[in-house]
DNA sequence: GTTGAAATGCAAGTTTGTTTCGTTTGGAAC
DNA sequence: GTTCCAAACGAAACAAACTTGCATTTCAAC
């Protein structure tokens, strides 16, 4: 590792780990990249206050919780301008059943992701977060009948940045 | 905790501090909970064992680590027969820069999430998943300007101790 | 070749996770 | 009301993992 705030190839090895299952012992990492363990956790730590590491957390199966609908909703806004957008983010980033909500250019404005236990439960919703929001124009829901594949694992095979 | 295949409050409770942050030291989440640390450590192994708990992982910023573009995508396909469907899910979920993808009702039929260094990975991406699926018959992009909310985080509901 | 910053490995020290074991709790049958 | 049983608990011992200090190595710049 040279300088700083690049990420080597030690780093992005480790990261590959950490991403798949970070309560592997830093031995383990450490025999797996070659490096000993107190090299490894030196750059987890450094990893971590750089931001590159968001957070460590574990990962819940909605159905076993009681949360059996996976639901994803694009959302056309009235208006853009900033004040209402901000407003749209914020109450949208508080409703825990809200997963994921991300700002998209194209036919849509937000998308969505929120998990339900039952549809009446989605259908509440949509009423507290739509039909009761002056700003939202419409609105398209998508029912997921199978979570193929789903997690925020990035590739760091190649590529360093930021 | 009466029967064994039920979560009760301290379950869900411990859960809500992992699903934030799963390197919280055990005997911090039963003073949180009110629990002993080796009560903790045997309801969150039975946990993982049941498969409430699927992960522990670290999430990564993908900006940090050279993917700075998160991208929707709804396909559309020709058509939904059963091997057809099977062999498009495998195809998906085999890509790295595929971070999620649904199988879902509504006007599209697949949803997938993507991230990326460039956009001209993107149409790299695109030239190789859709154009040349003869199965794919659309499909739709949306590009990320904000990720207002990103996380697999589940409502559990309870509550216990204080 | 020398210098100095940065990273490393080893080994000690500290925290955390795990197991053991005896006790308590909550039902069900009597 | 008592007895019995199984499940879960807490305290403490134990094992494993994490963290720190320090001497050494590496490597680029001089």
């Amino acid at each position: 590792m040279s300088v700083s705030s690049e990420l080597d190839a030690f780093d992005r090895a480790i990261l590959a780990i950490l991403q798949k299952d970070n309560s592997t012992p830093q031995r383990a990492i450490g025999e797996a990249v070659n490096l000993s363990a107190p090299a490894v956790q030196r750059r987890i730590k450094r990893m971590e206050e750089m931001g590159v590491i968001r957070a460590n957390v574990a990962l819940v199966d909605p159905a076993k919780v009681g949360h059996p609908i996976t639901i994803f909703v694009e959302v056309e806004v009235e208006s853009e301008r900033a004040e209402l957008i901000d407003a749209a983010k914020c109450g949208f980033a508080a409703v825990p059943e809200v997963q994921q909500c991300y700002y998209v250019t194209g036919e849509a404005d937000f998308i969505l992701v929120v998990t339900v236990a039952t549809m009446a439960d989605y259908e509440a919703l949509t009423r507290r977060l739509f039909f009761e929001n002056n700003n939202v124009k419409r609105f398209r829901t998508f029912v997921a009948m199978d979570r193929v594949k789903v997690g925020l694992e990035v590739p760091v095979g190649e590529r360093a940045g930021g």
